[in-house]
RNA sequence: CGCGGGGUGGAGCAGACUGGUAGCUCGUCAGGCUCAUAACCUGAAGGUCGGACGUUCAAAUCGUCCCCCCGCAA
């Protein structure tokens, strides 16, 4: 079958290599422009461009989807589109171009968790499962028939990094199914319920914020969701105090204050919390790198009954 | 040229504005105390202060350039 790819974060990756592997013609790639990011805004190219061009495949980057590019991708007359986190909405007109259909690699258990940052809100949420679902396309966002669904158990040692990644084999493991039996004509389309549907936009920044009033569990998992960004932080002194790794304790802290600093040891900072405490392990104070709690704490006078907010 | 912070014994930091003996916490090593210890006490080793050039009687500290690290923003 002649596909084309549309991806651009790392999570594609994984998706397209599969692709590469399988006997399928790889149309082409087409993946988000090359965007002036990070410090100093210098240019950089999407994870999928670069594994793109590794492979030697034909790359697009349209700045935008227009009737132009809609016209130069019908002229491949390829019969599967797959789409895995590109980062933009398809037009109707577009997804309606292949012969078969236009398919999508979800990193949720649809209908939940639609949109942009699924691994992260689930873990956010508390769910102890996830998974990977693939759907035929339809114009609404993450909405179409599902073809097929595969769990996923979310470990609490688990992060949106490395779920990131084992959602990503597992979604290559599970499009390489769906390929083939499309190939062949024997798939099942089951419509979702949007009854059930939830909502997982995009992070902001401020979704890293640390409310330390809510009960330690949350807290753990907001550290472990917004893992790399936006991460979650606090403040000490005026200064930004990012948190990356924390453990729940359980304990009495009715007397204390949400954010205050119950002790400090080598085996972390204790917090204390809206419910229970919060053991930080790994920290990072704004221009500094990250820390562990025993190294933090030889240069920083942080001690007990010190608020963090 | 997006904005900003930083590089000081092995680790993490102070000192810099107001140039003049290299400081703190931890670690390491030796000894002591102790039934014992990651605890406590005493002592020791370990640094061309990221690099180069410049100013000066004198530079971690002031100036110029370079290298590396980090946060924000996007």
């Amino acid at each position: 079958m002649k596909i084309v790819f549309f991806g651009s974060s790392e999570f594609a990756v994984e998706s397209l290599k599969k692709i590469a592997e399988t006997k399928n013609e790889l149309s082409c790639v087409v993946t988000q422009p090359d965007r002036k990011k990070g410090r100093h805004l210098l240019s950089s190219s999407t994870a999928v461009k670069d594994t793109a061009v590794g492979f030697g495949l034909k790359l697009m980057q349209p700045a935008k989807i227009d009737p132009s590019f809609i016209e130069s991708i019908k002229k491949m007359q390829a019969d599967i589109f797959v789409v895995v986190s590109y980062g933009l909405i398809l037009p109707k007109s577009l997804i309606s171009v292949p012969r078969k259909m236009a398919i999508n690699v979800h990193a949720s258990l649809l209908p939940k968790y639609r949109g942009a940052a699924p691994i992260n809100w689930a873990i956010i949420k508390g769910e102890n499962k996830t998974g990977v679902t693939i759907i035929k396309m339809n114009e609404f966002m993450d909405q179409g028939e599902i073809i097929a669904q595969k769990e996923i158990e979310i470990k609490t040692s688990d992060t949106s990094e490395t779920l990131n990644k084992k959602l990503s084999v597992l979604g290559a493991e599970s499009l390489a199914d769906v390929l083939a039996k499309l190939e062949q004509g024997d798939t099942e389309l089951k419509r979702q319920n949007s009854k059930e549907a939830t909502l997982a936009p995009k992070l902001k920044r401020t979704d890293g914020l640390i409310d330390w009033s809510k009960p330690a569990e949350d807290i753990f998992n907001q550290t472990r969701g917004t893992i790399p960004w936006p991460g979650s932080f606090s403040y000490w002194q005026g200064k930004l105090l990012k948190i990356w790794q924390v453990k729940v304790v359980t304990m009495d802290v009715a007397s204390l204050k949400p954010g205050e600093v119950i002790s400090t040891s080598k085996e972390g900072i204790l917090v204390a919390c809206g419910d229970n405490a919060i053991s930080i392990k790994l920290l990072q104070l704004e221009s500094g790198r990250k820390l562990t709690a025993d190294q933090f704490i030889c240069g920083h006078k942080i001690t007990k009954g010190i608020i963090l907010s």
